[in-house]
DNA sequence: ACATTTGCCTAAAGGCTATAGGCAACCTAG
DNA sequence: CTAGGTTGCCTATAGCCTTTAGGCAAATGT
């Protein structure tokens, strides 16, 4: 009998594949057993079980994002950057909506110490090199990008701004034009309303 | 044989509850089923199957958050409003993790548009009217606020700022101030980096 | 060529969802 | 208070997904 070819990278990356064409919820091991026209339990000789499968995806978005980041920052600063990294997030998602939902899942702790997160991280904080920002201020700032980034993908994602005016596109755009002032006037500790 | 009196409300509350103590994803007719000592197949007098089980408890969650959101709002304006606004979803996810999951689901557009969904929109638009702010850029801002909260929100909740200084609630009050700095500032149009 | 490893198989069990059909508990009328 | 109808929960069944155990054959290397 013909053998398949099988090995945990591919049956991985036909994982992605299925997840951004039909969900990640789509994405079972009895599913991919039929892409491959094999026997489910054939894949237990690849993997764990099925999270290893999920997680293994979350991993392998989170690299392809963290790739795609740093070459769009590179050679660029202040809000070419800013727009640059959110861009980068957002067009991922639209391109790649299971895989992004696959990074969205949440890690155990060594897996997420394993993982590109650190990356992440340290790239909004590259960003923030184009603006005057002190620590804690600093690490609050990466907290604010990275939670606008993914609060606005994962709203636009779920279909939140698609029925009204105006464009998602314009939104996003002003809130990055948003951010980037708030970045270059970042208010003092205690400044708030009179 | 002793009727054990289910009604859809009582499920969908149990739901709910199981969703807290369990996590979203443990909600299952079966786990239901167990709770309330019943067979499987007597859930389905209730419930036509158990997305409508997922999608009421959404809708539950929804509804809860906007009646908190409502009663918080009442004769606060300005960053006392925004904070207000912004706990509610903050201390709902952390008392409610489960149900704060399910109103992450994405519903259809029927539902959506039957859901408390419109409520919240409302309230973020009544948080800015402490604002100086005219369309569009007043919708600009209300998606940023979503985009924010619900993204600081998802983060936290996975973990995301678990185990790092600063301490989380630091960052969340410095982000509000941030966001108040910001509507009080918000830039015109064009306005952007030399 | 033979022995070993490896890849995919069959078989089987357990869990969740869903549908069909039945009986008994409850409600309502007369 | 009992006859009838309705409703609530039941049993039975079937399909799909996961996971484990154990077996045969294809690939590998000596």
């Amino acid at each position: 009998m013909a053998r398949a070819g099988l090995t945990t990278e591919r049956v991985v990356r036909a994982g992605a594949e299925l997840a951004d064409e039909a969900g990640f919820d789509a994405v079972t091991l009895s599913a991919l057993a039929r892409r491959f026209d094999v026997k489910v339990a054939s894949l237990y000789s690849h993997l764990k079980n099925s999270q290893e499968l999920r997680t293994r995806i979350a991993l392998l978005a989170l690299e392809e994002m963290a790739d795609r980041a740093a070459a769009a920052l590179a050679g660029r600063s202040g809000r070419d950057a800013l727009a640059a990294l959110g861009d980068v997030y957002r067009d991922y998602a639209h391109q790649h909506p299971g895989r992004y939902a696959a990074a969205q899942l949440r890690l155990d702790p060594e897996t997420a110490a394993a993982s590109a997160g650190r990356r992440h991280s340290e790239m909004a904080r590259a960003v923030l090199r184009g603006y005057d920002l002190a620590e804690p201020d600093r690490t609050h700032a990466v907290r604010l990008l990275g939670s606008v980034f993914s609060g606005y993908v994962g709203l636009e994602l779920g279909g939140g701004f698609a029925h009204s005016a105006p464009d998602s596109a314009q939104s996003w755009t002003r809130i990055l034009d948003s951010l980037d002032a708030l970045l270059r006037n970042w208010p003092a500790t205690e400044e708030r309303s009179p």
